[in-house]
DNA sequence: ACTTAATATATAGAGTGCCGATATACAGAC
DNA sequence: GTCTGTATATCGGCACTCTATATATTAAGT
């Protein structure tokens, strides 16, 4: 409870960062790989541009709840990021934060009318 | 199906839009009670900056969503809002609409490992 | 009577973050 | 050799929220 209120904008921003922790949770990922699993696994609901992608992914590692290695594969190389102690913490704590609040909006929204199930 | 994806920045705004329809939909209000009524009525979780909430009242009302009516309530004026069977309607899809996203959503945090419910 | 707080609407400016466009670079197909 | 796909990165534009400010009326405090 005592939540500060809610930001749209960081509920928003918070989703993607979710998205993102949660392909990584069981394997290590390069950013590509992970903007291809979440529209598959979402089956297209959820998508990352290239231009919204990367940015997140820097952000999450300044925070270290990620953490990138480069790697060679042949003459390419990628940048794989495995989800950090403090990042899996992170998903777990704010995807219950998450789906608290989703379910009270709902609440709300389906008015006190109506029935909470 | 085939939704053409998901915006994150709209589905922020949509959430605002909502509240307020929502908050329309057995009575109609003034866009100070509004704010006041959605804060009372989340106990404190959702909340409206006056920079916020009349800008997004005016869209609403440019959309036909809502409509505005001047009243004078003594020698103070107030501008009482009520939904529009077009809003009304929005409401009601949107709030589907919005179910079924973070249903999506939370299944795609909570991992394929976990139980849906 | 004067001041402060609350009610009530409105807008401009700052800040934040997504998205489209663009750039770079390597690999494989044909 | 060119085109498509893989892979990362950044910049500028755009949209939206938020802080601050402006205006006006009413009620309460002293």
């Amino acid at each position: 409870m005592t939540e500060t209120g809610f930001d749209v904008q960081a509920f928003a921003r918070d989703i993607h960062e979710l998205l993102v922790l949660s392909t990584l949770r069981d394997e290590a990922k390069h950013g590509y790989q992970i903007a291809l699993d979440v529209e598959t696994d979402s089956t297209g609901l959820f998508q990352f541009r290239h231009g919204t992608l990367y940015p997140i992914l820097h952000r999450l590692e300044g925070e270290k709840l990620i953490k990138g290695s480069w790697l060679r594969d042949g003459g390419r190389k990628k940048k794989v990021y495995s989800i950090t102690p403090s990042g899996l913490r992170h998903l777990t704590g704010e995807t219950n934060r998450v789906e608290e609040i989703v379910s009270r909006l709902m609440r709300f929204l389906r008015g006190p009318g109506k029935a909470t199930a």
